[in-house]
DNA sequence: TAGATTGTTAATCGATTAACAATC
DNA sequence: TAGATTGTTAATCGATTAACAATC
């Protein structure tokens, strides 16, 4: 008989990361143990929460204790599958590409960059934090010699999609676009887009002056409506 | 009496620049209308969800036809509020705050960065994109003349918070922090956190190998459990 | 034991979706 | 008018939360 596997829902998936910064810094900070409360403040989440959250992984804490620091962060790697590390390649070194080259905190976080392509004869064969820029044609050796099958996509919008095809047929399984237009994948690739621009315009909507603004035409409507 | 003004839930806010986006490549190609199964494949999502999206706005297509293309990029910009550019500022210049510094897409989308601040003496009197990067003590002067009240954060995890406090005392009302911490800001200032290696590690969650074997998982459970 | 805190229940809330009447 | 497509309804689904029995 094999182990009961119950599906962890999305957003708990999407939270795991962020409980697993915390714990790192509080394993950093040498606490031996926390509680549901204290881990709850620090993400910034409901308690209640956090504990269904954690009750997903079938990670149990100990019940008038709370939850051992080390244990959990493990647990949580191990359901996230970051418990190996994934190495990664980049495409296209523009602006944001090369940061993301030379950004430690993917490498410190088990994601180290072990290969970066572009198509540009003049970027081509940079050195770039260690590694030399190669032509994307040959992405398939890089593949096959790390083992990596995760790519981050930072091209022009006009790019991404043949490189996206490119990567694919090259290997490739999980991709990361930041390309600003959307990627369409085959069945059986994994495929997340992060649009920087688009996390200012949802800050726009919640500014506070537009907030306040809102709230008032509510209040003008809830006093017209109950009086 | 004042216009009725309902809510928009947030996770019609979080599409609404997706939407935008297709509009925007749309109008590119100087089509006139779409239809909601046409946007909705563009953008990825079930044609149910895009009407009922947009009902939220008040903004009305025509049936028969579909939408205006023109006329609901200029809803959906107005319902954001970005339907007049907001100057932003940048804090930290890493890797990856100059990469966000020089990057177009923002300035494209009506986010103009206006200043660059940093705290090393090193950084600070270099030229970046036409920008010169001056000491955050300086930062009011800015806002001042400019009347930016956004900020990016790109600083090192530990100096977050304490540069989050020193913005908002100087007068910014909305953050959005790159740095791999969370910040916690008080009431009337907008925040939200982008972790780029959380990312990586939710997609990791999601690699095609382990979706199979997750299944793989359940379908013996669910046989054990029929049979 | 007494105090503390988990894991789970059940109620509530919000989001998604298919279906279709309204209507261009 | 006939065809097409919206805007809305209502059912379903998933996520959140408070409360508390279980138990360390």
């Amino acid at each position: 008989m094999s182990e009961l596997e119950p599906p962890v829902p999305a957003a708990t998936v999407a939270r795991l990361p962020l409980y697993l910064r915390c714990l790192e810094a509080l394993d950093a900070e040498a606490a031996p143990t926390v509680s549901s409360s204290h881990l709850a403040a620090l993400a910034g989440v409901n308690a209640a929460k956090l504990r269904k959250d954690l009750s997903h992984l079938g990670s149990y804490g100990t019940r008038g204790v709370g939850y051992d620091v080390g244990n959990l962060m493990g647990e949580i790697r191990r359901e996230l599958g970051v418990d190996e590390t994934s190495p990664v390649i980049v495409i296209g070194l523009g602006n944001l590409g090369q940061a993301l080259a030379k950004h430690g905190g993917f490498a410190g976080r088990g994601f180290p960059i072990v290969g970066l392509f572009d198509i540009d004869p003049n970027k081509i064969g940079q050195e770039m934090d260690g590694l030399i820029v190669q032509h994307l044609e040959t992405v398939a050796n890089t593949i096959a010699a790390t083992g990596g099958h995760t790519a981050i996509i930072a091209t022009p919008p006009d790019a991404a999609q043949v490189v996206t095809d490119q990567l694919i047929a090259a290997g490739i399984t999980s991709v990361l676009n930041f390309a600003p237009t959307g990627v369409v994948v085959p069945d059986g690739v994994a495929l997340r887009q992060v649009d920087l621009a688009v996390e200012l315009q949802i800050l726009s909507y919640y500014r506070p002056e537009r907030v306040a603004e809102r709230d008032a035409g509510r209040d003008r409507n809830l006093s017209a409506a109950t009086s």
